[in-house]
DNA sequence: CCTTAACTACTACCCTAGTAGTATTACCAC
DNA sequence: GTGGTAATACTACTAGGGTAGTAGTTAAGG
């Protein structure tokens, strides 16, 4: 049970995760500001979301003063992969080639951008 | 407005999809054997979740004697494209070259894999 | 005809994300 | 102390995905 099912996670809940992994922990408030403040989201549909996050054990807290400072509990990367994996392999069953054919195919690419994808590709052979 | 939000579909959503996507049009007795039979869904589960999936615009069907012959009102390509762009946005900034990098050090990937990849980006340089 | 199998319709759950109001508590300034 | 403020706790509700049982309908086979 331990492991959350990390891939599955809405808007609010990715970027409440992002804030925390930017600023290594956070107070609701901090948070509530990093999102927009009280012109995107209500002070306790924070407070609320960070509670129910942490019964899925993404995030945790201490207590500081009457406040909670909570830091995430899930890695970034893990994150990323899970979420990544996931739609990788219901949408393109699984075949990364795939997957780049088609970002290069439906997106608007630069020069730039595809020199800097065959260096990285470069890279990778290294370490084969 | 009449759009549906096509990004965040769930996973038997998906599967349905595909079904129809592969087929053109099915059956509600052919999908639920597609995705797998009693064994994974029961009938009824199919036939409402398509239901549902007319109510919000992403099937339709037409009547052929008793039976309801679907098919899909989104292209395999819109979805996949949404999909993959929400991802992109929310996770890593939308910076293709992020997504990339991401991909290339999180899994396996092999050198005939490598090579595809490198092709691709040449014909795509062509293009531009 | 009558039974049965195939279908759809309807209904009802559970779960989670999202959203936020209200209540309560606790500290701080005066 | 008392009032204000900031914080958490509690509660509640909407939507949608997922799941499936039950009821009703209809066509087909014997």
């Amino acid at each position: 049970m331990t492991k959350p099912k990390v891939h599955r996670l809405g808007d609010l809940q990715l970027r409440i995760l992002q804030t925390l992994w930017e600023r290594g922990e956070a107070a609701v408030g901090v948070v509530h500001e990093a999102l927009g403040g009280s012109a995107s989201y209500a002070y306790t549909t924070v407070a609320t979301m960070l509670r129910k996050m942490e019964l899925r054990q993404l995030v945790a807290h201490r207590e500081e003063g009457r406040s909670y400072i909570y830091r995430a509990r899930v890695a970034a990367t893990e994150v990323s992969r899970s979420m990544a994996d996931h739609l990788i392999k219901e949408l393109f069953d699984g075949r990364l080639t795939d997957v780049v054919s088609h970002l290069l195919t439906t997106r608007d690419v630069s020069r730039a951008e595809l020199n800097a994808l065959e260096k990285m590709i470069a890279e990778r052979k290294k370490k084969l």
